[in-house]
DNA sequence: TCTTTATGCTTAACACTGTTAAGTAAAATA
DNA sequence: TATTTTACTTAACAGTGTTAAGCATAAAGA
């Protein structure tokens, strides 16, 4: 019977129809600034309806964040491939991590910088399996391949790897939240970073 | 006449009331789980008073901060008068910036988490003589000395204080925002980045 | 075809939030 | 003692996320 199947095309419809909305909102004005009456108004549906589709605002915008982060995991799949050395790889993809966060500052902020493990408790949105991870990983991947190939001092990857993402989730959250600070130039900043600190894990 | 000074005294009296109120509740639950009325119902006086000695709920809390970060300036402070070595008193710098954030995380927050300018309007709460600021500023003129004490190699000094700064901050957030990611011990963590990337900017 | 059940959405409401305008009792001044 | 000023409160506005209850319409069963 075709109907159910056409009635899930319908609902499917609707909760993509949700999430463009909300994506289009977010990014505009951010967490704070989208609410569910909006999201609602936007699509022509009364507010209660997305929690038909969404658990509340917290999935939805999750869910959003999410989606976005998949693209960069796959620009950085994309390096990885292109490249072959590995340390050069580590650099791409840490200019690429970089310049990802500040393009979406919003979905950086919701992803990255907002202690909402906290709030959310961390059973329902958790770090095993999120983009958040997968992106670590590829680092951690990285960072053992460059000190395989002797191009890294051997140390502990999870304190090196832990220690490059600071630097890189650093400068893209200081970059974001202080709009009004005297900040040298975006790439000058990022380029050097990474320089220097691969320097100081030379062999 | 002492009535006038009286009055001034006990509505610097009231006024301390609310800020040590709102510090006891903010630091206990955070920015967005402390309101108005909360802090109201702990003074036992009406919400509105409050809006008689703050214009609103961002400037008192920043209130709040810029107290809290005016400690951390001190400690650095000292420090600084302690030790003799630039580049000493630079690491030593970094690691009392990164435990007193983690031992100040709501504070830490909303002093360098949020993108509260965007909202706020930089006019409000500008860089131009924070704490953030001073705090940097240390950064900055410890850097200078190192480099003509020869300690770090000659470069852009703004460069690279706010490369040091990025560490610092992205080491401090990561850890505040993520308390479900399994980080290696902080201690190790911290000393590591620093150490690394003093290495890196060796002459 | 007619009745019943289930689906999909809406209206109304709760319990909050920050914030403002208007009002009130008490204290200080004249 | 009458007036003005001060310090505070009550009531309200406009908004938030979210839930419970209701209501048409569409599907399913008799």
């Amino acid at each position: 019977m075709g109907i159910s199947e056409r009635r899930e095309r319908e609902q499917e419809e609707l909760r993509q129809k949700i999430l463009d909305a909300a994506s289009e909102l977010f990014a505009k004005d951010g967490y704070a600034n989208v609410s569910m009456r909006k999201i609602a108004e936007k699509i022509e549906y009364s507010p209660t309806t997305i929690y038909l589709y969404f658990k509340d605002k917290t999935e939805l915008l999750n869910e959003i964040c999410e989606e976005t982060f998949s693209k960069l995991i796959k620009d950085i799949e994309k390096i990885e491939n292109k490249t072959d050395e590995p340390i050069i790889c580590l650099k791409k993809g840490m200019q690429t991590y970089v310049e990802f966060g500040l393009k979406h500052p919003n979905h950086y902020e919701v992803t990255f910088m907002n202690p909402l493990s906290e709030y959310l408790g961390a059973e329902e949105h958790p770090y095993e399996g999120s983009m958040g991870q997968k992106a670590f990983e590829h680092i951690v991947r990285q960072v053992t391949r460059s000190m395989e190939a002797g191009q890294l001092k051997k140390a502990d990857i999870a304190t090196v790897s832990q220690m490059i993402w600071a630097l890189g989730h650093g400068i893209v959250s200081l970059l974001i939240a202080h709009k009004d600070f005297p900040f040298v130039d975006k790439d000058i900043l990022t380029k050097n970073s990474i320089d220097t600190i691969l320097e100081g894990l030379k062999p």
